[in-house]
DNA sequence: CTGTTAGCGCTTTCAC
DNA sequence: GTGAAAGCGCTAACAG
């Protein structure tokens, strides 16, 4: 290590350097400005300044139990659903003084509870997570150590927390009866394995009530597919594309998986939407560039992260209400492959 | 607040529980083992257990000056290429339980010195930065206060840091004159402002340099616009598809100005790659679903990401060598848009 | 208004 | 081996 190490400076410095103690100078910093004499708080920003002090967050936090600092626990960083979040996020944080610490939970149950502990650790006041619903225990643990959490995107029941969602269950009919009423006899959910995960599910559940409805007698098609396993998937499109009846269109449950899809549709040479339609969640810039451009439902992601972090404000200033979950609307965006 | 907060479990609960002092305790945390006998060690593992302990980050951080955190810097953390830097360094972050906390500037040197700060104040150890250059004192006052420093790709001149970055120059030169061997007698290089950002001006000296080598007697088309400007940007690509003569290509100095310019061929009903070619870097998986899939110069932003970390841990490690700057490969992957 | 004092939860001499 | 004590940089009574 370097030892020409310039000492930082602390509040100790400040008060020497204005002639005041440690207290006042304390008293400055958290703004009581009116139970100080104008002339110390001159010398104390004076002081302030030319040293350029910033006060330890380890140690106010250690004392204050504050640190200032939210945790933000995703699955997949990569995914842009939550990069759009994140980003939501940060503008309030920002606003607010608040850094945040993000993690990656690869949605793996024992990768979030590693991540939760870590966070507890640094004593983070809010929590914004997307969270696998295994790890409830620890989150409670977290509550009662005060901290606010709120759920996005993904819900967990039994569990009692502020969450922010879409209308998922609404939005999902509503493509799905699109999509019949464009013609296309066979619709094919294609999505990532449910696992309790709730947007998943209700759009599962959205589609399975549509397709028996419209569909009556033809089991509806449900493709529960690993977006990592291209070979596994490649089958299942081209099993869903090859069966010879009909006109087919498939809805993507996510981004990532619309991506694969429309990869693997290209690699048949199956052309959109002539041979096939298909339709997805989430909207990236890149959508409307691909094929005829990709139909969507555009989750209001960047919001999502936006409110999400205005709740824990809320609580952190005290409000004590019931949790609740809101409900964001996402919107359909069409564009031409149905 | 709540008042039924169950209090953090500390130290002295720890050492109360296993029945020794909190310096035994201590010493169990930080491994020191074999400085303890055997029954006190399980006696405290058994209690750590129990009591479901993790000593507090911020009280640690505070004695020893090591918060266990490293501050992750960028532009524009939506940019695809910043966030899969933000994944490898988030690997071996987890590796060494360090922990990141990411700060968006959005190119501006004001909010770039909040930023830093911010991560000042809270005793970072290391940082990973995409810089404006407009700080370098802050810079030079973190790394006096001990803390690593590493950027990526962005070189800053006069500052002795240790910098990961790609080889920008050549790799441009590369494509630049593969375009000219295809036959495109008029290849334009659209970039957003250079400001001194280093791979900006990197990449439009290599073009212009080939260009004017190639293509004697004509000036290179250098456009500097602003990828947000959308009405500017069509102007500008208009202007050069209808500049009557030669055949055209357009290289787009990074995706998001990519993703931009293709979205204006595709309003002025320009084709890939018949009516002209075009190429960029930078790539995400929906390069090869556009158009003709577009051809680009990836930039291993992943690998990026683990060794300016890895970077970071050996510095704090105590390594002492002279700052370096390690230069990754691009890499050119060739689809059918030229 | 302002300084003194006592910790926050931990690490680290320094004795025993 | 192990505990007592001091102190990291800050805040929050409590006097004055």
């Amino acid at each position: 290590m370097k030892d020409k190490q310039a000492a930082k400076v602390t509040i100790n410095e400040v008060a020497a350097h204005a002639g005041v103690s440690k207290s006042t100078v304390s008293r400055y910093i958290n703004g009581k400005l009116d139970a100080i004499s104008p002339k110390k708080v001159q010398s104390i920003k004076k002081a302030i300044e030319e040293l350029n002090y910033r006060p330890s967050q380890m140690a106010q936090g250690l004392k204050v139990k504050k640190s200032k600092v939210i945790g933000f626990l995703v699955a997949d960083i990569t995914n842009p659903f939550s990069v759009a979040t994140l980003r939501g996020v940060e503008e309030v944080c920002d606003q607010y003084g608040y850094s945040i610490m993000v993690c990656n939970t690869d949605n793996s149950p024992e990768k979030e509870r590693e991540m939760l502990y870590k966070l507890k650790a640094h004593y983070i006041e809010g929590l914004i997570i997307n969270t696998t619903g295994q790890n409830n225990d620890v989150l409670m643990d977290l509550i009662s150590q005060d901290v606010s959490i709120v759920l996005v995107d993904r819900k967990v029941p039994g569990l009692k927390l502020d969450a922010v969602t879409t209308n998922n269950r609404d939005v999902t009919s509503q493509i799905v009866n699109m999509m019949y009423d464009k013609g296309y006899s066979h619709v094919g959910l294609f999505t990532e394995p449910m696992k309790g995960i709730s947007p998943r599910e209700e759009r599962v559940s959205a589609y399975t009530e549509i397709a028996l409805e419209r569909n009556a007698g033809r089991i509806p098609f449900v493709y529960e597919v690993d977006a990592k396993d291209k070979e596994a998937l490649l089958q299942s499109v081209n099993s869903f594309l090859t069966m010879n009846e009909g006109k087919k269109a498939i809805l993507g449950n996510n981004g990532l998986l619309m991506l694969k899809i429309i990869s693997c549709l290209y690699e048949l040479g199956a052309s959109i939407p002539e041979d096939i339609g298909i339709a997805g969640f989430d909207d990236t810039e890149w959508y409307k560039l691909i094929g005829p451009g990709i139909t969507t439902i555009a989750q209001p992601s960047h919001e999502m992260g936006r409110v999400a972090m205005e709740r824990i404000i809320k609580r952190l200033e005290g409000d004590e209400s019931a949790p609740q979950t809101i409900e964001l609307e996402a919107e359909l965006v069409l564009r031409h492959s149905l």
